[in-house]
DNA sequence: TCAAAAGTGTTCGATATACACCCATGC
DNA sequence: GCATGGGTGTATATCGAACACTTTTGA
């Protein structure tokens, strides 16, 4: 009885979401050591070190992937499936990656979002890393499908409880346009965008510029800011 | 550097809430092997087995715990903190418990749900276990503490998306009256009994019988039920 | 002058909130 | 008859949903 308890590798895998201004995408990295199944993506992740909280590895490797400190993140699910990572393919990639045997691992995940546009300094391990429209998703090693697939359903979730992270997936200056179609993409349904200027009206933080599109085809559309600091101060006191 | 990876023993915690008519209530554990500090409650856990989802091993925890099989359950966070195991008193109970040398200890955080009447058949190495009103908890091992705190808060979130879990609560034949005490204990404000009413009303789910309170010093309350399967048909197909 | 996207108000129904009195029962 | 909790209705405010035309700009 007492020798079925294990010990388990841990490691945290990043959903680190971007907006093109037509639909989410997602930032993956090319599993490195894997030279023969070259067009192998995966979610960007890591093993824990020792005397470090799961939080911190995310930081880390979101760090690593984007030279970004601190971004925001959210622990959104454990998975432990004790399947997820017995495909020959995984579990030979595991060996050369981490040169330990490794029995099981379990990965706790993260949401994260990036600007789609910011230029990434990979400062890691990572060979490449490259945007790739949710709806167009390659097959990945264990089971980063599923973990994409439930992260949608969970970044739907942070945005109700929380608007600011959804300019974090915006340039500083936007248009309510490009808000709106983020939005749309979210959700994935259509928002009637009347009714979508009236609710962003209504948002304090959300503030108009003087400023305007230039040399666009058509009317301009104002740009937008969000005030980060002012809506942050306001939650506190609600 | 490589080195510094590390395996990890993982375990689950669950924070199981009653209600008695006044206030939520929590399912602790004596720390068992621990006779010196005897009045020393815990959230019931165990560490993972070999094979088993981190799912499975709550389910297998609550199944030792009440004799319950497959309860509602939601796993809500993962607790990693290095810090969290290093309690001199902590690490002895694990050393002694499960006689394997545990560097490190990371745990799962479940929610879950019993009547608190409910005669629990306690199959499992718990001596004993022991309803606690949350408003006065005792000092507990590890970080069980904090995970209660934030249970709290979850169980918030998981009776709004999904109300069928309040009826968890209660007996199957349970009061307007009990369920708002309920309503008022989970979201820990008055709630207007009038609309509150009207909001049951709008339940299809939430079903008047013909049966009243009897015995009572004052006029009789009726009884309702909870339609589980309508419910759930109707989930379904929204 | 045309194409393309920006911007703008009103109405309606549903939902949430506030609020106070009579009713049934056991003692 | 009184103490205790059960049960009820109305008015108002707020929010979300539906819906179509004019404006600005560059080509």
């Amino acid at each position: 009885m007492k020798t079925n308890f294990i010990h388990t590798h841990l490691s945290v895998d990043c959903v680190v979401f971007g907006f093109d201004d037509k639909q989410l995408h997602i930032l993956l990295v090319q599993r490195n050591g894997g030279e023969n199944n070259a067009n192998s993506l995966k979610l960007p992740g890591s093993l824990i070190y020792e005397g470090e909280d799961v939080d911190d590895a995310a930081q880390r490797v979101l760090l690593e992937l984007t030279g970004i400190k601190r971004m925001k993140l959210k622990q959104f699910h454990c998975f432990a499936s004790p399947d997820r990572a017995n495909k020959p393919e995984d579990m030979k990639w595991l060996d050369q990656t981490y040169r330990s045997n490794i029995n099981r691992l379990i990965t706790v995940a993260y949401l994260s979002l990036c600007k789609i546009d910011r230029k990434l300094t990979n400062v890691s391990k990572y060979k490449a890393s490259k945007w790739c429209p949710i709806s167009d998703l390659p097959e990945m090693p264990f089971d980063h499908n599923q973990i994409v697939a439930s992260s949608l359903t969970e970044i739907r979730n942070w945005i109700e409880h929380d608007i600011s992270i959804a300019f974090e997936l915006l340039p500083n200056k936007f248009t309510i346009s490009q808000l709106h179609r983020l939005y749309e993409a979210v959700y994935d349904k259509k928002i009637d965008i009347r009714n979508f200027h009236k609710k962003i009206a209504a948002l304090n933080d959300v503030i108009p510029l003087d400023e305007k599109q230039e040399g666009v085809a058509h009317r301009a559309a104002r740009y937008y800011k969000f005030d980060k600091h002012s809506y942050n101060k306001r939650k506190m006191t609600i």
